[in-house]
DNA sequence: CCAGCTCTAGAACGTTGTTCTAGACTCTAG
DNA sequence: CTAGAGTCTAGAACAACGTTCTAGAGCTGG
């Protein structure tokens, strides 16, 4: 069940086949980040790459190995930020944690794919970088543990959130879920009020939280 | 695109029809307890309902349509706690959010689910009051915004993580998973001595990482 | 009795993921 | 130079899926 991670990958003939898993890979996210998850079949997939759909089959076990490579290849273009050793963890936290948010925004199919387990190497890397920033701030377990779930939820949780809105760019339903919040104004008074649904400034909105968070966590420092 | 909630439903016969959307809600949420969002078809829906498969689609349009009742209808189950005027609003807050998360991690598909629209009468009144409680409390705009969406995308987030984990209940595979990091242990030395993967008291890092977030926007009242 | 609904469901279509199978190509061993 | 064991490609085919089309029950009000 689900782990390209944890299975060896298949030993490469001689002079290397044209279709390796980077370009199944690569053409896979092309795909993705044209039509959405719908959108990927391993047919058409196989179409982009000029090849048979069954020849997919040798390089990659199952279409959920696309699905787990492509998800992991977005979290490459996560920059790591530099290490301050004197530094401020803050800005170090918050540098990577809102180029993870942009990339899965960047790529919002990858939020419909955080239903699978996170073993690839880049999210590892950039976990442990997290991780390693608050220790270095001085965290300790529980805490530690506990700090570092809770940053990375916090990005998951806005990453679905956000994608899902920026996914139906249709401003027709935009609209109708507006006036299908204000018609029931006395069910939702206070959503109404501050306009839960509006399009206000995602990214400021996230920072906020993010310093909540983090000032909760520097009381325990 | 993707509105059970905005369009008006279909008013029904004189006597009422034998197959009403309460029932096949109900049913798909069994079925999707039992089998998971793979488990879930329209003939196997139609199936446990003893009908045709085509008749579902007289009571709803689409199978999005079932997924997204079925998504709400869980929410329905998380408890409003008191409201008390007086009242410690932390403790509000934390008994909501503590049953939202124990609601998905009881149904945990609909983590998977989460990828839509969440428009529904029993998302849209926990939220609202979520947001009513942070309001009583006297926090005021943006940060009335940003705490409610912090503390709802927190919640999404943890569901995420940790119904993945809670469905691959394969021993075996979290062995391999554990193998997998540990045998890098020069990448990820913090993640390795900290037990990432390991299988810790959950409930308590998830209340750990709310007091850090709660004690952040407390201190913006 | 009929007309007009609400509701049911069989047949069928196009697509999907995946397996089975046969064959081509390439390098090494004898 | 030839035989053969990988390495890699891909056509045919299968079961299952969501969904549409269509025909027709069953009931109710006139």
């Amino acid at each position: 069940m689900s782990g390209v991670w944890l299975r060896p990958p298949r030993s490469p003939g001689r002079s290397g086949p044209p279709l390796h898993r980077e370009r199944i890979v690569a053409a896979a996210v092309e795909l993705l980040d044209q039509d959405g998850v719908g959108g990927l079949t391993m047919r058409r997939l196989a179409e982009r790459l000029d090849a048979g759909s069954t020849t997919l089959y040798w390089h990659v076990t199952n279409k959920d190995d696309v699905l787990d490579l492509a998800l992991d290849q977005i979290f490459g273009e996560v920059q790591l930020p530099e290490q301050t050793p004197d530094g401020n963890w803050q800005s170090e936290v918050e540098a990577l944690v809102l180029g993870w948010l942009a990339a899965m925004l960047r790529h919002p199919w990858s939020a419909a794919l955080l239903g699978r387990p996170l073993l690839g190497p880049n999210v590892l890397t950039r976990t442990e970088f997290l991780q390693s920033a608050l220790r270095r701030a001085g965290l300790v377990e529980p805490d530690l543990t506990a700090g570092t779930h809770a940053l990375a939820n916090y990005v998951i949780g806005t990453a679905v959130t956000l994608s899902t809105w920026q996914r139906l760019d249709d401003p027709e339903f935009r609209q109708a879920a507006q006036r299908h919040l204000t018609t029931q104004r006395d069910r939702y008074p206070t959503l109404v009020a501050s306009g839960h649904l509006d399009d206000r400034d995602w990214a400021d909105t996230f920072r906020r939280g993010l310093k909540y968070l983090m000032a909760g966590l520097a009381a325990r420092m």
